[in-house]
DNA sequence: CTGATTGCTACAGCCATTGTAGATTTCGTC
DNA sequence: GACGAAATCTACAATGGCTGTAGCAATCAG
């Protein structure tokens, strides 16, 4: 059996995130010591790491609740589960196309200052003025 | 004279979003009517505009706000201001370069999935356990 | 003047944690 | 068994950047 610590090491996680988890419900209550301290088994361990994992891979804590629980019937089709990766994979897509402008409107900013005064720089002159700018930052992307 | 509402239709803010920067210093406390509603001029509308221009760039509030404190001195050198566009870039940049490695990993694990039942679901054996990916995740990039 | 719209303050909630304070439990060592 | 250090407990507040709500008060068009 395992202490909320030594949880915490094998995974990584902070003990109260551990903790937090248990609140929100997406860790189950563990058994407990007669002290009142929590000792975890292998299945707490397994569940938490792939809670990690995930979190890792910028799945959502919701996401992550929706994988937990498809999981739970081993003999369904694995459709749903593909769903929430395909979901995923989309929401990386759009942040890097987004994150992609940006680099490229801040990069223009930079290349075009001239490093001299305040009241001339190009940066503070783009940031006055979306005029300036060549992307749309509205969230759709380029 | 610009009432909140106003102020928000011109810069695409909520009516709270600008009381917000207001109770967090980053906006002046405004000019009152009688009846105690604020009223913005010009340089209100300017600063808004500036704030989330830079916003949609990606800068944090901090950072404006830093900004913003230095384009009070016109005469100065502007090599701070660039520090600060070139901080936020490496931020753009590292963010890019671990969302494409996640990016990677979420497309590796759909086109290894073979969409059958739960049990043998791939993606589920990779967010299980990380040594089935390339990639590190660990924030530092790749 | 009246009613609709807008604004006001104060507070709570979102996500996903992290940090804190003060009390209690557990563990290693003697 | 006793002692002290380390870990754990609960409860609550804070982070960033807003957004939403409730219950009033002010403003504006007709
Ligand atoms: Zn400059
Ligand atoms: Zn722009
Ligand atoms: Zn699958
Ligand atoms: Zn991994």
């Amino acid at each position: 059996m395992l202490s909320i610590g030594t949880l915490a090491k094998r995974t990584g996680a902070k003990v109260q995130t551990i903790r937090y988890y248990e609140q929100i419900g997406l860790m189950p209550e563990p058994g407990r010591t007669e002290g009142g301290q929590r000792r975890y088994g292998n299945a707490g361990l397994d569940r938490l790491a792939f809670i990690r994992h995930s979190r890792e891979l910028g799945f959502s804590l919701e996401a992550i609740r929706e994988l937990l629980d498809l999981s739970d019937s081993p003999e369904r089709s694995c459709a749903q589960i593909d769903a929430v990766a395909q979901r995923q994979l989309q929401e990386v897509e759009a942040r890097i196309t987004r994150l992609k402008a940006l680099r490229i409107e801040l990069q223009r900013m930079l290349s075009e200052c001239s490093a001299d005064r305040v009241a001339d720089c190009r940066i503070l002159e783009v940031l006055r003025d979306h005029e300036e700018c060549l992307s749309n930052h509205d969230g759709t992307g380029i």
